[in-house]
DNA sequence: ACTATGTCCTGCGAGC
DNA sequence: TGCTCGCAGGACATAG
């Protein structure tokens, strides 16, 4: 479900409203696919943890973590105890198709395919609901998921990235180990405002195609994130609230539609097992 | 190292 | 009304 866009309304939202706060306990589901941390290690790093800050990095929900890792009275005589030292700990929360992460009232209901439930010392809920299941949570000690940030990477640095590279652009441009943040809907829109077609081989964008598609996915980017990401069926941020940038995509979800620019039927084409839309006639 | 494909899940709307 | 089918914002494992 959500992009960069989304992910970066959510995570913002978060942080307006639970910086400072202090996770107090920790329920988890049954479910276990949501896990990629074992549970027990996500509850423990989570309990008596105070959220330092809240950050979105590529398409993932940063929580940074202040805690004190208090050593057993039993072990502190031994030589090796440390003693009671602060540590820094993240939780990583990615959403998949389907996340959500709300902050609840504890009167809220409980909503189906809620996965887990973080009690705050303010008395709010951190609620992570996931119905398909493929969002994932885990903890770490120094995240970096690798891939350069759309928002910041300089053409420079941009152009590189696509070089040699035999699959499509479209595919390219999902692929998070190059750009991470950039999804589905932001590929096409981004593809569309360079008047590139997404099946065209990466390798084969000119460098001054490149040099129009580095600052129309930022401008897609910045544009989408002023109008709280897109909702297409189900996309709330951490407040319940739907965005609106689905009002401004020109070519996704927009097949046998008539392009704004040319009047042309948007064609939809699948590219790497993705619905992928695009003018015919202004995207080459 | 790169690329194409299948798989993980549930829910929804379209079409019959 | 109820069924089946295809599709969905994502990412990985696997095989070539």
């Amino acid at each position: 479900m959500p992009e960069l866009p989304e992910v970066e309304t959510i995570a913002r939202g978060l942080a307006k409203r639970v910086i400072g706060d202090v996770i107090e306990s920790v329920w988890l589901g049954s479910k276990p696919e949501p896990l990629k941390s074992p549970a027990k290690e996500i509850a423990k790093v989570l309990e008596g943890s105070r959220i330092a800050d809240v950050q979105r990095v590529g398409k993932h929900i940063v929580f940074d973590l202040d805690r004190v890792v208090r050593t057993p009275p039993s072990a502190k005589k031994k030589s090796s105890a440390k003693g009671d030292h602060p540590e820094k700990a993240q939780w990583v929360v990615h959403l998949g198709m389907t996340g959500r992460m709300l902050v609840n009232d504890p009167t809220d209901e409980l909503a189906k395919h809620t996965h887990l439930v973080a009690t705050l010392k303010s008395g709010r809920e951190l609620r992570f609901v996931d119905p398909r299941r493929l969002g994932r949570l885990s903890v770490a000690y120094g995240f970096e998921p690798g891939g350069k940030e759309p928002l910041d990477v300089s053409l420079q640095d941009f152009i590189p990235l696509f070089r040699g590279r035999k699959t499509p652009i479209k595919s390219a441009l999902l692929n998070q180990k190059l750009l991470r943040g950039v999804g589905n809907i932001y590929a096409d829109e981004s593809l569309f405002r360079t008047g590139v077609r997404p099946t065209r081989k990466a390798a084969s964008l000119k460098k001054d195609d490149l040099a129009r598609l580095h600052p129309a996915i930022q401008e897609v980017l910045r544009e989408a994130i002023k109008l709280g990401g897109s909702t297409v069926s189900d996309y709330v941020d951490s407040d319940g609230e739907e965005g609106f940038f689905q009002l401004q995509h020109r070519v996704y979800g927009r097949e046998g539609e008539l392009c704004l620019v040319c009047r042309t039927p948007i064609k939809r084409v699948v590219i790497a097992g993705r619905s992928s839309h695009y003018c015919p006639k202004c995207q080459k």
